[in-house]
DNA sequence: GGCCAGATGGCC
DNA sequence: GCCATCTGGCCG
């Protein structure tokens, strides 16, 4: 993968990683996924995003250069995995919701646990870490200089097949078509409106 | 300083 | 549907 691929808006990336291939490689072995869920989050435009208020240390890294990792903490147990895209001073990056596992399955339901199945192993954003393995360690990891968390192309997807559709759990800014996945695939996380989320005009 | 909400997931 | 669990951000 190019730094150049990542250098645009985090909506016209997060569409275009789905297929690409994510890496982390341990010790305990390795674990690799397609990409086939993302959702695009932007900074002051962007009301859903942790990046809509200013700089933060939380969210520093969003505002960095393209190809980093931005990890944060879900609810106090889960972590979720951004790939930070776009300008360096601007804050923009897109979630990994979910994926396909393509390598190292066995250590991924180590992970996850031995009754998940296949196509659940790194299905929604929390999964999806720790079935790879990802947590705040990680956080800042540049993705492009084969650290220990890698991006690489992966296969190419036919355009056909990207769906787009709202964001998921959000409660600012839900009716934003910002998420992207694969029709039809099982790995891609069920659709959930915030419990919080106002009612939109035109529901 | 304190309180509330949250880019979730699993179990009842 | 409900709850766990904790951190960031804002004073709702």
């Amino acid at each position: 993968m190019n730094v150049g691929h990542l250098a645009h808006s985090a909506e016209e990336v997060a569409p275009k990683l789905l297929g690409a291939t994510l890496t982390h490689a341990t010790p305990e072995g390795t674990v690799s996924i397609t990409i086939t869920e993302t959702e695009a989050y932007s900074g002051a435009a962007d009301p859903a995003s942790h990046a809509y208020r200013g700089r933060t240390p939380r969210n520093a890294v969003m505002f960095g250069p393209a190809g980093h990792l931005y990890v944060y903490r879900s609810h106090g147990l889960h972590w979720c995995a951004n790939i930070v895209t776009g300008t360096d001073g601007i804050a923009s990056a897109v979630l990994l919701r979910a994926g396909r596992v393509i390598e190292g399955e066995d250590l991924a339901r180590e992970r996850r646990g031995d009754k998940v199945e296949g196509p659940r192993l790194a299905r929604g954003p929390g999964n999806l870490c720790r079935a790879l393995g990802i947590t705040a360690e990680h956080n800042g990891t540049d993705l492009l200089t084969g650290a220990s968390v890698v991006l690489s192309d992966g296969e190419s997807v036919p355009t056909a097949l990207i769906r787009v559709g709202p964001r998921v759990g959000v409660s600012r800014a839900h009716d934003r078509q910002h998420r992207f996945y694969l029709a039809g695939d099982p790995t891609v996380s069920a659709y959930r409106l915030s419990p919080r989320a106002k009612p939109s005009a035109g529901a």
